[in-house]
DNA sequence: CAGCATCCGAAAGGATACTG
DNA sequence: CAGTATCCTTTCGGATGCTG
């Protein structure tokens, strides 16, 4: 999902925008610092992750939070109506990952 | 789902482009014609419609059938990988139906 | 560090008119 | 009936530069 040489685009679920669900899963095993997303969606620029954290925070999925301890801090934390969504999440990747090569052969031909 | 009362943005997932769930819960109970699909999806066009069937036939979620007997009719079947997607839709529908209330209230805050 | 402001190109979606 | 063709508007995502 998070490979540059995965062709994500063939996954045809999205939650909300582009990354929101990449962001989602992200923090699914404890909050993230802004720089920390940064890391494994690569490829997005802050502006854009900066828009699709608002719209997730907008939504009641994560939760924001600032530290002003020594230097500025920011995290991000899955709300429990956030994590709730993992398993329908997980049902979708599971279902993908099922499907794989039926969904590439049908590109193919 | 296709009332236009109803504030589909809050559901906050997507199969394939805009319309492609919807279409998809359409052929749900059997095949359906080109234009039957445009009641329930009202303000969709032919263009848009005819766009994301091809989608949906190019990634091998649905068939198309063409009749020309007497008069043309084109008709639209999910094909066994299609039908498989609605296992994991349903759990999204149950999802979204479960936390309705807590979307609308995170949108309102 | 974690953004915001501005500008830009591409793509999605749609309106309208026409066709085999 | 089931589309095409053309044009247009909106939205999305990104690049770049600046800031408390």
């Amino acid at each position: 999902m998070f490979d540059e040489i995965c062709p994500s685009e063939v996954v045809p679920f999205r939650i909300g925008d582009k990354w929101a669900g990449m962001i989602i899963r992200c923090l699914e095993h404890g909050p993230r610092r802004f720089s920390e997303l940064r890391i494994p969606l690569r490829t997005i620029t802050a502006k854009v992750l900066t828009q699709s954290l608002r719209t997730l925070e907008r939504d009641g999925l994560i939760l924001r939070h600032v530290h002003t301890t020594p230097v500025q801090r920011v995290e991000y934390d899955l709300t429990p109506l956030g994590r709730s969504i993992l398993e329908p999440l997980a049902a979708m990747c599971a279902w993908t990952e099922d499907h794989w090569d039926e969904l590439l052969d049908a590109r193919e031909a």
